[in-house]
DNA sequence: CGTGTGATTGACGCCTGTCAACGTCTGTGG
DNA sequence: CCACAGACGTTGACAGGCGTCAATCACACG
């Protein structure tokens, strides 16, 4: 059940300087699973719903999950996608309440089951470790509060070149540009917070006008610069 | 600048089982400035600014401090109001970042400052205190992603219906049941995100349909029944 | 009494959500 | 191999919610 310090690459990347687990020591380190196989989840997994209990969180080694809430008329609306390692389910762990999302996979995963009571050990014992996990969930904080203002007060085609942007900056791009991260018009809606026809009625004007290239559900960006402009970011 | 230990009732207070502060040793509790007289800050002054670097938190004693964001064109959005026993300016401390918001206070206020350096050491050497700082920053967290599910799949109608609920659960009452806080239209709009006008006309509409009461600013909510399924909430 | 801030009301029009119809693609089962 | 179902994407028509502008009123304050 021990790491393979020899296995270099996984070892370091768990202690790299960005990494969560940095400030860990390797008994700490050994104590979560990271000795063991990674489980496995292929695309429409869901990993856990809204409102069960969950014991522990997910560390993702590959692959995307969809974060997201059920409102109204059971419409989702998006909160994030994580990605390759991010930690997923670790709030509702550690305000020990019921999970106030639902996860699903939305591409191949790889990842890692912690149990609770070893996240809650670490934090309650590991200072650096602590002071870590609160600086996560204060830059989560921080980026909700920037999205309740700007889903508040930005119109629909601001908001759309916003998340293209996002999409952009947090997502690898393929050999040819296109964003890697594969989303249904309605998922685009639901993060946006718009009808699916409005979401496709934009793209096809930013289309129209050269900002963006579209294949399918392939978006490459084109104008950055215009599209920054019609997201009025500043 | 020993806290008297004599005067129960605020001693009581920071340890009691909902105060932040419970789980203090005597001596880390003596650490921090609750020994001194509060400072005191009138209606309207500003604690800090949205951008600016902030050295400590604020515990807030009394009054009311309005949290907001200043988005496109300098318009506000309101992320919450912090009353008596929040505190406020954390998150900047931890994360060690410039303030990404602006606090105003809005009912004259007491309040103690406790210097970063304080707040620092006690979360990395209090295991207890520092699951507590976790839990309430999730709890704001989970609030946050709830508002944003509001605020892209609600009209109008029903985040103020839901806001003046919120209200009436998380301020006091006067004698004759009307909200104590004094918000303005322009403040009921920048919370609910939407315009002046808007408010307005739904609030007369309320009215009108019996389920609210005005007096100026003042609010009493009639029929909360009725004001809970215009909220549409489940 | 003048000034300024906030509240109110009306008019107007655009953005955007909804409904409906149709096209496209993929996978499945006969 | 083809037919068909079902999911997803697209387009058009339409109405109404809500933002914006402007005028007026109410009230407090120096």
């Amino acid at each position: 059940m021990k790491i393979d310090h020899n296995d270099t690459s996984f070892y370091n990347f768990l202690t790299s300087p960005n990494s969560l687990f940095r400030h860990l020591t390797d008994e700490e380190l050994e104590s979560l699973p990271f000795g063991r196989a990674p489980e496995f989840h292929k695309r429409g997994t869901i990993l856990y719903n809204e409102g069960s209990r969950i014991s522990g969180f997910y560390w993702i080694q590959s692959g995307i999950i969809k974060i997201y809430k059920t409102g109204v008329d059971g419409k989702e609306q998006i909160i994030r996608f994580a990605k390759p390692c991010d930690i997923i389910g670790f709030r509702s762990v550690l305000s020990n309440e019921l999970a106030c999302t639902s996860a699903k996979v939305i591409e191949d995963s790889k990842n890692y089951f912690v149990p609770a009571e070893n996240l809650i050990f670490l934090v309650k014992n590991n200072g650096n470790f602590s002071m870590d996990i609160i600086r996560l969930t204060c830059k989560e904080l921080e980026e909700a509060n920037s999205y309740i203002t700007d889903i508040a007060q930005k119109t629909v085609r601001e908001r759309l070149a916003e998340i293209l942007i996002h999409l952009k900056n947090n997502f690898d791009l393929d050999k040819e540009n296109f964003l890697q991260i594969n989303l249904t018009r309605e998922e685009l809606a639901n993060m946006v917070g718009t009808a699916t026809e409005s979401v496709i009625r934009l793209l096809s004007e930013f289309k129209h006008d050269g900002i963006i290239e579209l294949h399918g559900r392939k978006i490459k960006i084109l104008d950055i610069k215009s599209l920054t402009r019609l997201a009025s970011i500043f």
